[in-house]
DNA sequence: ACTTGATGTTATGTTTCTTTTACATAGTGT
DNA sequence: ACACTATGTAAAAGAAACATAACATCAAGT
């Protein structure tokens, strides 16, 4: 239900920008604190498929913002 | 990274008290609504599993709620 | 009694997410 | 030059989400 092309939305996220904010937190210790590899959060980061629900409570529980400010839906078009 | 037991957290929803707020909207409705099957809802409804964050949102944007109104996240414990 | 719609559940298969391992580049510090 | 850290990327394998099909109960409605 992920990466098809007109399939009606994507999502876009913060999460470069969240780590730049909270002191240039690379992508292993955001890992390593939600419990995945770097290579998922590179993937995630990188917009290569979207996590599962947990993974992105956990990533915004990590910089303090709900998840609605981590993870944006943008609906079909 | 869902099931585990101790593993840290799990998700809450409210799904079907939305589901009875909107007319009693039937589980193959709200499937048919966002791209999955009624057992998926089903599954989800009942916890058995957690979405991914695209079918969220989808269920979210089906509602006219954010999506931290329809999942919550229960840290560890 | 019969049908219909909604839900529960189970089994089997496919897709997507994630891990592991590995090799690569660029930057920084010694 | 050498080590060390951060990141990019990719193949192969595993785990979780999702599909499809089938059979079940229960509550209406006719």
């Amino acid at each position: 239900m992920s990466g098809k092309a007109g399939s009606g939305g994507r999502i876009v996220n913060q999460i470069r920008t969240l780590r730049f904010l909270h002191g240039e937190m690379s992508q292993a210790e955001l890992g390593e604190r939600i419990g995945v590899t770097r290579q998922t959060v590179a993937a995630i980061e990188a917009g290569k498929y979207s996590p599962s629900l947990e993974a992105a409570f956990r990533i915004a529980e990590v910089f303090g913002k709900p998840l609605d400010e981590v993870f944006q839906w943008e609906p079909s078009g």
